[in-house]
DNA sequence: CTAGCCTGAATGAATGCTCATTCATTTTTC
DNA sequence: GAAAAATGAATGAGCATTCATTCAGGCTAG
């Protein structure tokens, strides 16, 4: 019977070298050894090297996904679930930084890499996105006149940087402070007063 | 002598080919043969196909930050010079779809898949961004709660995030409208109440 | 109980294909 | 008619994938 532990292994060991590397200048025979297994061994668990890759989308997002929503579904008002969604964020990819690397570089040229493969996933997840905005305009207590489609990329966008660079930066931030900040930035904005735009 | 249109050429291919396929997709070959050139001739411009790519950020990035320096030049009020910012960034970028998607993407795994290669035009890019609200924060306009360099950050992900996936987007919102939307995003932030966050 | 057998996971060397790069030759330029 | 520029076929390195072989442990017959 095929080891579940040792496809674990695969996929854990591939998202350190991909992370390291980029997917295209890792080697399978580097995945095989980061994850003490045969070459061969590789492909009784998956199709081909791209296979791992999208086994790992899966699996990876749709659980980051399923924690986001778990953690928020006891708030009941629209801004304190996106300050708790921005922490949950923030937490979850500083304690999987690789990961996250994986997951936003590689996803970005994902439509490139894999014909036909269209990200479900990442598309449910800013769907998620879009329906805390939603919500909270519905609720009017944001600005509905900005399109919450484009809010959510936005959001996604930005978080999305901050996160990917910020163990890459001189931290001229803290990580205690960023999500706080990014929230207030988010909710009122740059100006300090708000008809001076 | 060297034919620097043919310079030019090999480098508009090489982005229209690098855009499509990816850089490592892309084989030499369709550079080339895109340039109407032969395959070794792109060898008597550039050193190796990772240096098309090198010379095409420097080039094209140092151009870029020109354009915007240029026209925000005469703008003194630093919201106007933001918005205008905003403006021309959605400008340019709308206007090299390709170019956009060449520099974003592949700068994303560029210190990956070039060794020691280190961005420095990506750098100042950023740092022309943290000036603008360094400026505005100094003139008590923006809130100066927040780190200058993690809002240069903030603003260059979301700006990204947006103009890439614009084109692929069963667009809900309008080109035209989005740079409002985003400026006021920024400045004024979600909530239509600033004490309700 | 145990010797022989069977199954299928695991191995890693061998294969073969895909390009980046080179270079002997041809063409253009002045 | 040299020198420079361009060509594109040939080269060979790198690497994903395959597959003949090994091995472990469970099962059966006697």
């Amino acid at each position: 019977m095929k080891d579940a532990g040792k496809r674990q292994r695969i996929i854990d060991s591939a998202i350190a070298v991909f992370a390291k590397k980029g997917f295209y200048k890792t080697t399978v025979s580097e995945i095989a050894s980061s994850a003490k297994v045969a070459d061969g061994t590789i492909y009784l668990y998956f199709k081909s090297k791209e296979d791992i890759l999208i086994t790992l989308f899966e699996e990876k997002m749709s659980g980051f996904l399923q924690i986001l929503k778990t953690e928020l579904k006891e708030v009941e008002d629209c801004s304190k679930k996106l300050r708790l969604f921005i922490l949950s964020y923030f937490k979850n990819i500083i304690n999987n930084r690789d990961l996250a690397e994986v997951l936003t570089i590689e996803l970005r040229q994902s439509h490139k890499f894999m014909k036909d493969y269209k990200n479900p996933y990442f598309h449910d997840y800013l769907q998620f996105i879009e329906g805390l905005i939603l919500e909270g305009q519905k609720a009017g207590v944001y600005n509905n006149q900005l399109p919450a489609k484009m809010v959510a990329r936005f959001i996604f966008g930005a978080l999305d940087e901050i996160t990917l660079r910020f163990s890459l930066q001189s931290k001229k931030w803290s990580i205690d402070d960023a999500p706080g900040q990014i929230f207030s930035l988010l909710c009122q904005g740059l100006c300090i007063d708000k008809n001076s735009a």
